[in-house]
DNA sequence: TAGGCCATCTGGTCCT
DNA sequence: AGGACCAGATGGCCTA
């Protein structure tokens, strides 16, 4: 393993390495992750080496004061300013233990951090044990759904598909565009710049209307792509308005779309005061039958028509969904169990 | 083979 | 002093 070399740290290898040879019981965990994840053998040797440090320790602490005495070379003239501790074994041992606790102490940490991840995962749109979103695509995708859902809250109406998708997607790399379109049984085509005038009118109109993110990952400071490519501003050339009033089109948009003959049911807001959130649409043309996607959380036990009953008209008024339109999410049961849990939290601190 | 993603180590900084 | 957090560096794995 090469590392940024520092001075304490060249010390170091090169005296550990050398003397602590014996004994070693060494954490079997650690050995096992580390060859799990392809160490390098130089890097496990140091491995071993550390350990043994660690378990000579003791023996070693006790020669401290004595080492540290240890300074009187006269033929070198005295250096003014802080004495610059030597560094004895007993301090180098000192060192190395505490290095390797930083270390563990710094993998829980980030294990810590993957697991809180993999929850996250989980309650996103697109969830797969196999097929993983990565790290910074789930953040993404995560921070996406959070603006979506709370523009439903905000305005009480029903987002088309096409543009809900669209902003669950935007700023997302291309192949994962690709899996959240398919986790929702979409095809992404149909939502990608090139494509853009396949996409029957009413619904370009409605994905226009919904290219003012406001957090855009279009942003010079960002990775050129794939990261920033599905931005739908440059996707669909279409000026980007101020946050807040941008999003009003949209939702208008899914307000049409709602009366349209496509639906059947009356205007009806997505989440209901009941925590019944649904999103329908029905195709209403062979086209239309490809992006087939429906959300349906039941959220039992939320507040009722005191909660937050003053949001939406009325909970019974609802754009309910044909359950063979379910959308393929892993784990479904898992996901709105998550989610009725956020909801009902949600709710009931508000 | 290049690029993306990831796990890990490491030193610095801040806080208790 | 020690722990938490962070960012940089590095190397392994995987895929297009």
């Amino acid at each position: 393993m090469t590392k940024s070399y520092t001075e304490e740290s060249m010390v170091l290898e090169s005296q550990s390495t050398a003397n602590w040879t014996d004994e070693c019981h060494s954490s079997q965990d650690e050995h096992d992750m580390d060859k799990k994840n392809g160490m390098h053998d130089d890097m496990q040797k140091e491995m071993e080496d550390d350990e043994e440090g660690m378990n000579r320790l003791d023996e070693d602490d006790d020669d401290e004061d004595d080492e540290e005495e240890e300074d009187g070379d006269d033929t070198k003239p005295k250096r003014r300013g802080p004495k610059k501790k030597k560094m004895t074994k007993a301090r180098l041992q000192r060192f190395k233990m505490r290095r390797i606790k930083a270390n563990a102490r710094e993998r829980n940490r980030m294990h810590g951090l993957n697991d809180a991840l993999e929850s996250l995962r989980k309650v996103v749109p697109c969830y797969s044990k196999t097929q993983k979103l990565s790290k910074i695509e789930t953040l993404r995708l995560a921070k996406n759904y959070i603006w979506a859902l709370s523009e439903i809250l905000r305005s009480g109406k029903s987002p088309d598909l096409m543009s809900f998708v669209q902003a669950l997607c935007k700023g997302l790399s291309q192949p994962t565009t690709n899996l959240v379109a398919g986790c929702l049984q979409l095809n992404p085509r149909t939502f990608l710049p090139e494509q853009s005038q396949e996409i029957p009118p009413h619904m370009q109109t409605a994905s226009a209307s919904f290219t003012a993110h406001p957090y855009s990952y279009q942003t010079p400071g960002l990775p050129s792509p794939p990261y920033g490519t599905m931005d739908s501003s440059h996707i669909f050339h279409v000026k980007p308005h101020a946050y807040g009033s941008a999003l009003e089109p949209f939702f208008e948009t899914a307000l049409t779309d709602c009366t349209s003959p496509s639906f059947d049911g009356p205007l009806s807001p997505p989440l209901s005061v009941n925590g019944n959130f649904s999103f329908k649409h029905e195709p209403s043309s062979e086209f239309e039958k490809n992006y087939a996607f429906t959300m349906h959380y039941q959220a039992a036990g939320l507040a009722g028509p005191q909660g937050h009953a003053s949001l939406y008209a009325s909970s019974s008024q609802r754009c309910d969904i044909p359950m063979e339109n379910i959308m393929s999410y892993e784990g479904h049961s898992h996901h709105e169990r998550v989610m009725n849990a956020q909801l009902n939290a949600i709710f009931h601190e508000s």
